[in-house]
DNA sequence: GAATGATTACCTACCAAACGGTTGACGCTT
DNA sequence: AAGCGTCAACCGTTTGGTAGGTAATCATTC
């Protein structure tokens, strides 16, 4: 298994190309034979880069997980108070709700789980698990400097939030509607201000 | 295409199964086979009941919309106040997860949806639709009555419960947890309440 | 500097399996 | 006799994956 750091220009192609695919049109819905002509080279050459479809299906999560951590950490790094920090988190699946209505590639994965390898669900769960630390830290700062609400603090916060940003953009993709996780976070924000 | 209220009992199996199949698997993830094997009769025999596979699929999702709006309105009909009512709305939900963790058939399609016929996407809006139009309702008499706080009316409600709660699916699922919508909307009920 | 071997990236051709769907026929019931 | 439900056999296409080979690049060696 090729790792996300250490890829040519050719399977980042590769890599790029699957990533949007999946996030369009799920594991089950694209095929090497899509990724080929997207990228511009033929069928088996990808087999060159990754072995199989689940190797590479393992390489997009990982640098998908990775970049989101990232951007997690960014926003973590930020002056901003727990609010502007759950506002911030919301734009992170606007941007890609934003495209095309994409959705979020663990999200998607989650969908199709009981029909993949384990080693993708595997991915899948430490991509959740991030965001729920994530949001976890972030409301209990936010709980403990009152720039949210006491009851922010509660375990089951992190779960609703990030339950919300994911349905969020799987509602709307239903409604074809451009309305997604911005507004969804813009609507229980106020929930978790102090006073409420 | 044959309506779901005029299906003989070999053709309700079919439309049993196949619903289930979606559920776990997906549009794109399960096979006329699949269906076949489990109702016990040959691939060729689908097709004398269902033209396509997205006949079948339009059948099991109107069913299951037809199904999901009898509920509705069973709870509509019973006695209790606006957060009952919402409580129960979540049980529908939960009812399905707690089976396997099976997702909501519209929740599935919507994450499919770049990939489906156009008919079925059709179907899905219109399940989509139903809810929020029952939320709405439901939130706005809450308002009236005083069960709910004053915010309760504000139009991006309905759009973020329901969007919790198909999230809350979708996230339990990748995370290989029990805890579904039930726990969600336990979680935002008190924000809707009077005095918050 | 020319020949060498190793590596990288890609190709054509092919494979077995699975896919959705069709045909034509065989029983069964009414 | 007329449907109805089912079936085996088959169709063309697509699926993920394999086999074997070609061309280009690059470091090493003579």
């Amino acid at each position: 298994m090729k790792h996300f750091s250490e890829l040519t220009p050719s399977a980042e192609r590769i890599v790029d190309v699957a990533e949007v695919l999946i996030q369009e049109l799920g594991f089950n819905g694209f095929s090497f034979e899509d990724v080929a002509r997207q990228v511009g080279i033929r069928k088996p050459s990808i087999h060159h880069h990754f072995a199989t479809k689940v190797d590479l299906g393992v390489t997009v999560t990982q640098r998908y997980t990775h970049r989101f951590r990232e951007a997690l950490l960014r926003i973590e790094g930020r002056s901003g108070k727990a609010p502007e920090r759950l506002s911030a988190y919301a734009e992170l699946f606007e941007n890609a709700y934003a495209q095309n209505r994409r959705l979020c590639i663990c999200g998607m994965l989650g969908a199709e789980s009981d029909s993949l390898a384990d080693i993708l669900n595997t991915e899948v769960k430490g991509f959740f698990q991030i965001n729920l630390d994530w949001l976890s830290r972030v409301l209990a700062q936010g709980q403990a400097d009152g720039t949210l609400a006491a009851h922010a603090g509660h375990s089951a916060w992190p779960d609703t939030l990030l339950a919300a940003m994911e349905g969020a953009m799987l509602v709307g993709r239903g409604l074809q509607s451009d309305q997604g996780p911005r507004q969804v976070m813009a609507r229980l924000l106020p929930a978790l201000l102090p006073g409420s």
